[in-house]
DNA sequence: TCCGAATACTTTGACGTCCAAGTATTTGTC
DNA sequence: GACAAATACTTGGACGTCAAAGTATTCGGA
């Protein structure tokens, strides 16, 4: 399965040696691809037992924080950068597992608002415990790296727009 | 759509005072997550045009790298880190848009060989041109950052055992 | 006040990925 | 040489994401 060589240093190297641009971009591209593959993985290979995958935590964690743990699902949808179709999905499985609940906006009858239940709150305490443990999969790096990583990602995201 | 903070760092502050532990691993897996989000969208936009996917792209680039442009299926996967059943289904598409082909292996009859066609090379080298322009989408990230990002997931990719 | 534009969410459909099971073939062992 | 185990790929199903269209409601300017 192991490979016996680096596959994205190999790629560099084929990438180089056919006169192609951006060899840099490319295996950085390549990196954080593989590390999100990887870190995935881990991450909801450590939550299935509690029938959660990373979405779905993250949701959850989010109410949970939230003020009255309520919030318009569009709000969700901002601040965890996923499409409001997505939102709609992962809400609809969180309530049918009985860990959120639909309730209409009191002003705004265009707005649904996810109000975590009880069990909601129980679950993600666990999953976040469970996820400490698994370390977020990013076990194999570093204090510096991790710091490090954030620092330049940071840099991508704040290029990208996500924030002002 | 924007936000006037950053989520992340936002998502820690939160993390923290609720006690919950790994706030550090927590930062790096979602930034790492979110980075590849933005890469991934920017690949897939700017490859559409020509009718390809960030998958399909690598298939076809380690096509033209190998000897003789094939490669049995099973080793598409190894090298890319994909499943078996993504790379029949990404070999079917590039099979139907004429770029590869599958071949039977000369010896192993098991095996199923994939090779690139004429326009597959064509199509790689004009993908290769689009991408290297898009800086493979991690435009807003420093060389120093690039260098450190690879070094930081080559840790992280080492540790997972992608390669020894 | 009225009405077109904007907002909020859901639905539907196209894709992609993975897992598990199925088929075919080869390998390794006695 | 036979046969169980391993290998190689495909298929079918569950699940997730996104884009586009649809419905309902609110906003904002004439």
């Amino acid at each position: 399965m192991a490979l016996e060589f680096d596959p994205i240093e190999e790629a560099a190297a084929n990438w180089r040696a056919a006169g192609w641009d951006g060899v840099e971009a490319m295996t950085a591209a390549t990196s954080i691809t593989r590390a999100h593959q990887i870190l995935s993985g881990r991450i909801d290979t450590a939550l299935a037992p509690l029938g959660l995958n990373f979405s779905r935590f993250e949701v959850l964690a989010l109410l949970s924080f939230a003020r009255a743990g309520e919030l318009p699902l569009g709000k969700v949808g901002d601040r965890l950068q996923v499409h409001p179709a997505s939102v709609t999905n992962t809400v609809n499985r969180l309530e049918a597992d009985g860990l959120v609940e639909r309730r209409p906006h009191p002003t705004d009858r265009r707005t649904t608002l996810a109000v975590i239940t009880r069990d909601g709150r129980r679950r993600v305490e666990r999953a976040a415990a469970v996820l400490a443990q698994v370390e977020f999969g990013v076990a194999g790096l570093s204090d510096a790296s991790r710091v490090s990583v954030d620092a330049a990602i940071l840099e991508l995201r704040s290029a990208a727009g996500d924030f002002t």
